[in-house]
RNA sequence: GGUCCCGUAGCUCAGCUGGAUAGAGCAACUGCCUUCUAAGCAGUAGGUCUUUGGUUCGAAUCCAAACGGGAUCACCA
């Protein structure tokens, strides 16, 4: 049981007692910093019931709790605020829990397993910033689920197939001259979105010649002739003509290849890979079920559609008039085969916020048809990562694109490192594994740090902090407190919890407390899907630990027992932090 | 136009299951390295929480409307 709940449960008897009020429902909150304490009952609630004045109930229950309660060593109250202190024997005690326990802040599996689908790149152009955020949370998504008992399946649907591949293996057939990443120099992933600009390029040219031309922007748009060629291959594609399906498996291949090196880089991975080329005829049977079901209604022309007005939404097409699926009807495939694959109690997607109406849909179907599953399904929404000057697009080639990005980083980290000069009798490996962590810790921490419903923005001209609420600083702290370990060891010096005759300093009761709303936190992030609650956490903890370093002395206290505990709480704040930033998927260093 | 999301300090963001004088970081200004890592710490300054109503003992937080920004409403994925 916590602390909290104990304290709870001795207010509701104080409460019972003096006021004959029973299931009130008791809430506490963190003390303001101004005030002494650390917990705060506020009793306005109960003012009416009690028929006293919000001040003198919170006396009368200061009182009960100081005579009552084993935890609690002092109070004040300011109006209606009960602000709590407790003994420090409470927080040795606690702290001594925390210390011993080796999976503080991982939960025992709750018997569920959960599905995250994330980063599902197109192989037509090498990731960008919105993907790196995407993968970033979908990577801490599923670390944060784990530590708080789910079993994880992390998947990936890779968009191998569809025009857009074709526009770029058109521009590669007519403008490639056999051009490979070897002979190029180049990674397969952007040689491919070389071609996608250049078809772009070659497209518009051709738009603007038949607008010349008299014809009008609509209609040059649909007869430029390398649309028609795209839509030709496309074509060929389907029909498996082997000419075409080998070219779309070399280019595939080449941007797998730099895919790979990407994801080995940012440490993202998957336990499934799913391939759209794989999983775009599926869903067809599930549309013919929908019929019998009297769950889809065909029109004169043949096309299939649902009436979705009822949930607020309008009626949608699931399948064409030619038998052709859309989008809709292949997700509706994939999820029913991911579920026969692994039968997991939930499902997450982590998909941009533009997809919001699909996934609506998408769930409103499953719901429609009777899968039981659908209850499981949820969307995780996340917003764009802008630019100063707006959106991205790949086709303008306006891109943060993710290696130009982690390669600045690096370059910065390197910079600053080298500035420092801190760490001159690393050799080059050690420099160079220093310079990475520093590099993705300033750039996972930038992007999770932010609530993923909201949209961001990114100002490539202002380079990513190391300094001040930035994933560096934690590092930092954490590569901080691995010294003095290193030193306590040198010295002989054991962690150690002392008697309870151990007057704490308040420092040292912070640190205990900001360390005890570790597991609160997984939980919350986990119900919420939420990465931003642990990286704001990590950042608070971090900051109350250099409060407490420049407080404090550790070694040179005279009082040998309050150099043990601070060596002891040192170690458990190191530990805590790198469980924490584990769970955004940030590395940390001995030193730097 | 319908639906959904967002609007908090100059900038980037916390806080939102209602509670005390609204918090951080960056940028600006002041201090602190002969002592455990100054990528740090302490401090100054910066706010009608977009606006207007409502509910409440109490609203940044809940409700409604307006204004501003974004997304979506494709036989693209």
């Amino acid at each position: 049981m916590t602390i909290e709940a104990i304290l709870k449960e001795d207010i509701q008897k104080a409460v019972q007692k003096h006021f004959q009020l029973d299931n009130q429902e008791i809430i506490l909150q963190p003390t303001k910093k101004e005030f002494e304490g650390f917990y705060t009952f506020v009793t306005f609630p109960l003012t009416k019931a009690a028929r006293k004045a919000p001040a003198e109930i919170g006396q009368i229950i200061g009182d009960e709790l100081i005579a009552s309660s084993s935890l609690v060593a002092g109070f004040n109250v300011v109006q209606g605020f009960l602000n709590i202190s407790l003994k420090d024997s409470t927080w040795l005690d606690l702290f001594g829990k925390i210390s011993s326990d080796a999976t503080f802040g991982t939960l025992p599996s709750n018997g569920k397993s959960v599905m995250v689908e994330f980063s599902s790149p197109n192989t037509n152009k090498p990731l960008h910033l919105g993907h790196l955020r995407n993968n970033f949370l979908g990577d801490s998504l599923s670390k944060i689920l784990k530590a708080s008992g789910y079993d994880v399946v992390k998947t990936c649907l890779v968009n191998d197939r569809g025009i857009h591949i074709c526009k770029s293996m058109l521009a590669y057939r007519e403008l490639g001259n056999g051009e490979t990443p070897e002979s190029s120099g180049i990674k397969g992933d952007h040689l491919a979105g070389k071609y996608y600009v250049l078809f772009d390029i070659e497209y518009k040219k051709q738009i603007k010649a038949l607008v010349e031309q008299g014809m009008s922007e609509e209609e040059a748009a649909k007869k430029a002739p390398w649309i028609l060629e795209a839509q030709q291959l496309l074509l060929l594609w389907e029909n498996n003509d082997p000419e075409t399906v080998a070219l779309w498996q070399k280019m595939n291949n080449w941007v797998y290849e730099g895919f790979a090196e990407t994801y080995k880089k940012i440490g993202v991975s998957f336990d499934k890979t799913y391939y759209e080329s794989n999983t775009y005829l599926l869903g067809k049977d599930i549309i013919e079920e929908g019929l019998q079901k009297g769950v889809f209604f065909k029109k004169p022309d043949n096309s299939v559609w649902i009436d979705l007005t009822e949930e607020g939404l309008d009626e949608k097409l699931v399948l064409r008039g030619d038998g052709t699926s859309v989008y809709i009807t292949q997700d509706l495939g994939t999820t029913e085969l991911k579920n026969s694959d692994f039968g997991n109690d939930r499902y997450l997607w982590v998909v941009g916020n533009e997809q919001d109406y699909h996934f609506k849909v998408l769930f409103a179907i499953l719901k429609r048809l009777g899968r039981t599953y659908a209850h499981g399904c949820y969307h995780i929404s996340y917003g764009m990562v802008d630019l100063p000057s707006g959106k991205m697009k790949s086709r303008e080639g306006t891109v943060v694109d993710a290696d130009d990005l982690v390669g600045q980083m690096v370059q910065t980290a390197s910079d600053r490192t080298q500035e420092l000069g801190k760490i001159d009798d690393f050799n080059s490996e050690e420099a160079k594994q220093l310079y990475n962590q520093l590099a993705l810790g300033a750039l996972k921490y930038f992007l999770l740090k932010v609530d993923p419903k909201k949209r961001m923005l990114f100002n490539p001209e202002e380079s990513i902090d190391f300094q001040g609420h930035t994933g560096p600083f934690i590092q930092y702290t954490y590569a901080r407190i691995r010294s003095i370990m290193r030193k306590a060891e040198q010295a002989g010096i054991s962690a150690e919890i002392p008697g309870d005759s151990y007057a704490m300093h308040q420092a040292e009761r912070e640190l205990v407390f900001a360390l005890s709303q570790y597991p609160v936190k997984v939980v919350a992030a986990a119900n919420e899907f939420a990465p931003s609650l642990i990286s704001q956490y990590a950042f608070d903890l971090a900051k109350v630990y250099n409060q407490f370093y420049a407080e404090v002395s550790i070694f040179s206290d005279p009082d040998p027992e309050a150099v043990k505990l601070r060596v002891a709480l040192s170690g458990a704040v190191a530990e805590t932090i790198r469980k924490a930033l584990g769970l955004l998927g940030i590395d940390v260093p001995e030193r730097m």
